[in-house]
DNA sequence: TCTTGTTAGATTGTCGACAATCTGCTTGTC
DNA sequence: GACAAGCAGATTGTCGACAATCTAACAAGA
């Protein structure tokens, strides 16, 4: 018998379908922050009950990017200048953890992927597309993360991912010129490749800062309007 | 006008009572891991519908206690060993970080805190309270990352802590014997209270490594019991 | 004018019933 | 006896309606 390697099938659930547009339209800044999602107008739009759709924000908010406030609402996080210190400052720490974990199980699958992935980067970013540009510069990162061997730590890493690829769209949406199109992960990815643990460790910790200096300055935006109200 | 401090009034809808329920039940391990909740019958016991009782099964779902197959049920979550072996290896760096972050911000209110907590476990060994002698050790440990002043940080480690009470709970309750009436934190919090933060964190390392040790020979065993099968 | 009480409208929380799906048993066929 | 098809029961997923609560506007009184 040929060997196949089936991947799960798609769940059929409304709720699993509403989770992914509702995320989906936070995390690409099509939902603001702070806005209040009205359930009964979303369940027309999407032409389902409140029921799933109520169980699906149950589950976004414990995602962390839905808050909700009983009898008051379910509202799309508020973002400020110290959730994006902290989620980066956190970041760092569970990066030079994982490239560790995942440096001894590096081999010929792993570099390919990542040559895959570092391509699809550099595609959106030929396309500027930035939405995608994000995303695969998150599934990027994400690698070591996957090669880790700690289940604990990748899903801790796919929540804090989750606000990142917020933070990163709403910077994005606030600046109204294009994104960069130099390729930044050049280095990174080389590293990965190399046998310098540290160099690869620390470099990571580099990179994370700088695209962090753009969006602190973003950060500090929203901040200044926030003070004004 | 006196100056009072409110806190905030407890959360009022069914959906958060029974999601305290739930989670106490699992963490206390009377709802055992792969066990199944009918909903009806939860529902029944509880005297409430199905609608909040899902939303609150959702939530634990997230938190990672429950997990949840479609059209098939939900379910305590399995323990083996590897994921205990994984919960604590980035509990490790965790805990190393929160305690660099919480350094600098140690105070006498700190202080307090720290020997108050310290006070309710030694109180829960003498009064042989397992269930309430690992929740108030993992209070304990929490206090550094209540001080770090990292959001997202906390967050990461509550979650965590909800495995970790539960993978404690499963073990105390493997076995009869009851637990070491020693107090293990002696040390613990009089580094926190020095001015060696890298004894503090190197010894926090080994601390949970101690129980570690403990817990993985329970672990060894649900693998053993699990292979039978 | 400021505060307090009231009320109407909108929105969230909860309920009971129905639809979709799964599981295990039974039946029939070879 | 082995195996597939089909049926019945139980359970989960979804729906529409009702109850509880909040918000904002307005009225009444100091």
């Amino acid at each position: 018998m040929a060997k196949l390697d089936f991947s799960p099938i798609a769940d059929t659930t409304r709720r699993a379908e509403i989770v992914a547009l509702l995320r989906r339209a936070i995390l690409t800044g099509q939902l603001e922050p702070g806005q209040k999602l009205n359930e009964l107008r979303i369940s027309e739009q999407m032409r389902v009950s409140r029921a799933p759709l109520r169980e699906a924000m149950r589950e976004l908010v414990q995602e962390g990017i839905l808050t909700s406030i009983p009898y008051a609402g379910t509202f799309v996080v508020d973002v400020a200048a110290k959730d994006i210190i902290d989620a980066y400052s956190l970041n760092k720490v569970l990066d030079e953890f994982a490239i560790e974990l995942a440096w001894p199980q590096r081999n010929q699958r792993f570099f390919d992927e990542l040559d895959r992935r570092h391509e699809a980067v550099k595609q959106a970013t030929r396309a500027v597309d930035t939405t995608r540009q994000i995303e695969t510069a998150l599934q990027l990162h994400g690698l070591v993360y996957e090669w880790a061997d700690n289940a604990v730590l990748l899903e801790t890493w796919q929540r804090l991912t989750s606000r990142l690829q917020m933070y990163f769209a709403l910077h994005q949406r606030a600046r109204n010129e294009p994104v960069p199109a130099e390729d930044v992960h050049e280095t990174y990815v080389a590293l990965l490749k190399g046998s310098d643990m540290r160099a690869a460790q620390r470099h990571a910790r580099e990179h994370i800062d700088l695209d962090f200096e753009e969006l602190l300055a973003y950060a500090r935006g929203l901040e200044k309007r926030a003070s004004k109200n």
